[in-house]
DNA sequence: GTCTATACATCGATAGAC
DNA sequence: GTCTATCGATGTATAGAC
């Protein structure tokens, strides 16, 4: 197994999550894995090449999570609590790459090269739905625009995960998604008893 | 007034939320204002220049949204909401620069010149805080952690207005927004009523 | 597989004429 | 104010030796 791939590949990741596709040149990338530029087109042809190849690799990582299905927990809210937070620690593990992801979804389309990643969304967006139509069958959860419940819950975990990247020792974000679910779950109103 | 100065702004935004900061030229950008390098750096000075120029007055644009109290609503929910809608007014009719500005505060750090965006942050969620803290003293919210709660209402607009810049035409975002406001105040955990 | 050396395009920025 | 022409630095990528 090649040592100077992965020092390239990790070089790469570093310096594309901090400086972008585009900020980030090839010099910089073989200088920082102690190699030669020859060396990167060997391995991964081009810049693209080891771009692509880094975003692959993340993406199946996250996807491996999601097919989990966390039935260990009774509840269904716990399972789904349960769903976030093995996401979030995923995330808290690659943060760098999912720094990279983010501004590739959300960022300026083409500031970098194109990548399929409407996939982890829908995965993500079914996994979440499927445990809230459970709780509604089960009566856990009251039976209203499913729609909108499985869109709170993702705007809730990339809301920490953002503030996390944004500002990050601001918070304790472990404790403030755990917060925001509970909010979450039991709603604002007041409503009698 | 110089319409050169304005025909160079308009193609850099339009640039800048495609290709970012890094992947946009100073050539590209003149060719599309139909003018000459020398004219963008007499306007603007540098690249960096028009580019912080351009962030500038969209903050302060946002600023003056935030600053407004909605008070013509008597529901506290009803202003929330309002409050809302008014930033996602703004973010609709200037989509282009919202990109800018989310790569810019989530993307990697270092991929366009510096420039302080925590402000605008911190402003919404102090107008969205104050909402909460007057619903809760009327007795419209139940008293719960209010930084969660602030927290999950940021969340769900940010979650609308990514999801409308990352698959522009995939649903109704402002029906969306809406629901899953909605969603919010009720909870989702079934209780007796 | 890994190197030195280099090709060639494009970058941001400016000098100087008008 | 706006242009033509051009600077020096840096970009991605490769040829060819070992």
């Amino acid at each position: 197994m090649s040592n100077i791939r992965d020092e390239l590949k990790k070089a790469a990741i570093f310096l594309f999550a901090r400086k972008g596709y585009n900020g980030t040149s090839v010099r910089e990338i073989v200088e920082k894995a102690k190699t030669t530029k020859p060396c990167l087109y060997y391995y991964f042809k081009s810049k693209e090449g080891i771009y692509l190849s880094i975003l692959k690799e993340t993406l199946d990582e996250f996807l491996k999570i999601l097919s989990q299905n966390f039935e260990e927990e009774k509840m269904v809210s716990r399972q789904l609590k349960k769903l976030c937070f093995s996401v979030y620690e995923k995330f808290k593990e690659k943060k760098d790459i999912l720094r990279l992801i983010h501004s590739f979804l959300y960022g300026p389309p083409k500031s970098a090269p194109k990548f399929n990643f409407e996939s982890f969304h829908k995965v993500f967006y079914e996994a979440i739905i499927e445990k809230i139509n459970i709780a509604i069958e089960k009566g856990e959860f009251f039976d209203q625009d499913r729609e909108a419940m499985a869109f709170c819950v993702m705007s809730v975990f990339n809301g920490v995960a953002e503030m996390e990247i944004a500002f990050p020792k601001k918070y304790d974000y472990e404790k403030l998604l755990d917060k925001t679910l509970n909010t979450l779950f039991e709603g604002f109103s007041r409503r009698k008893k």
